[in-house]
DNA sequence: TTTTCATATGAATATCTGTTCATGTGTTAT
DNA sequence: ATAACACATGAACAGATATTCATATGAAAA
């Protein structure tokens, strides 16, 4: 994110009708439900936590067979699952030595749907 | 992206059966449509952009409008636009030296209501 | 044609992001 | 206690990204 807010230019259009605007102002979320809102979906925006999310969509699986099924290491998994549990889209539970990352929401296969239904017209 | 697809480290731990592996790659998207898919959530990865969004979801607007209902600068939001086009997101019509943009598509919005309703717990 | 207005765009820059590398933490086996 | 294993994490670095600034394009007005 970058949202300066800075002072918009001044321009002489305005197209804008006052009833707009309050239309306008009334539907758009809040300040922090918008941020909240990019946080969620920039992490979709990442083909290594979207594979990881597709693998766990299958079975619950450890960190080390999830770095074994993509071919990237331990450590950039770890990485982005700790993103992914940020943001509350997978769960972990602890047997022994091994962590075992599940999905932690059912709809995030339909989230994941509708993006493919997009991007194929 | 970065996926680098090193070789994986050779881990001991091998949990995965393999039946679980073919799931796996079975329901794995292919990798094309792995990288589309990040690069649509990716747009939706912004605040200007998500707020953009949700001013043409009310109406059609220009892009000066825009920028003012935003407080942003017309430069900053004729480049998010460009992204939201190529993405086919949104489309404009001329009329004059004016140009109206408004939402290409329907399930846009159902897109954004489920972003919110995940993050709403 | 020349000027003005609305928008688009290329380059530059500051910030953000993902992976790597080295190392730390927690658990089991010896 | 010590070693080995699975995973987590901080720092560093390379690559991506959003805004700004300056300028270009395209249409209407003078």
């Amino acid at each position: 994110m970058a949202g300066n807010q800075k002072e918009a230019m001044q321009c002489e259009c305005m197209h804008v009708h006052q009833d707009m605007i309050e239309m306008v102002e009334e539907h758009m979320p809040q300040e922090e439900q918008l941020a909240d809102l990019a946080e969620f979906f920039r992490v979709f925006g990442d083909t290594t936590r979207i594979r990881i999310l597709y693998v766990l969509m299958c079975s619950e699986v450890c960190v080390c067979d999830i770095a074994n099924l993509l071919g990237m290491t331990q450590s950039a998994i770890s990485h982005q699952l700790r993103i992914l549990k940020q943001m509350d889209l997978v769960k972990n539970r602890r047997e022994g030595k091994t962590i075992f990352y599940s999905l932690a929401d059912g709809h995030i296969k339909s989230i994941l749907s509708q993006g493919l239904e997009h991007i194929n017209e």
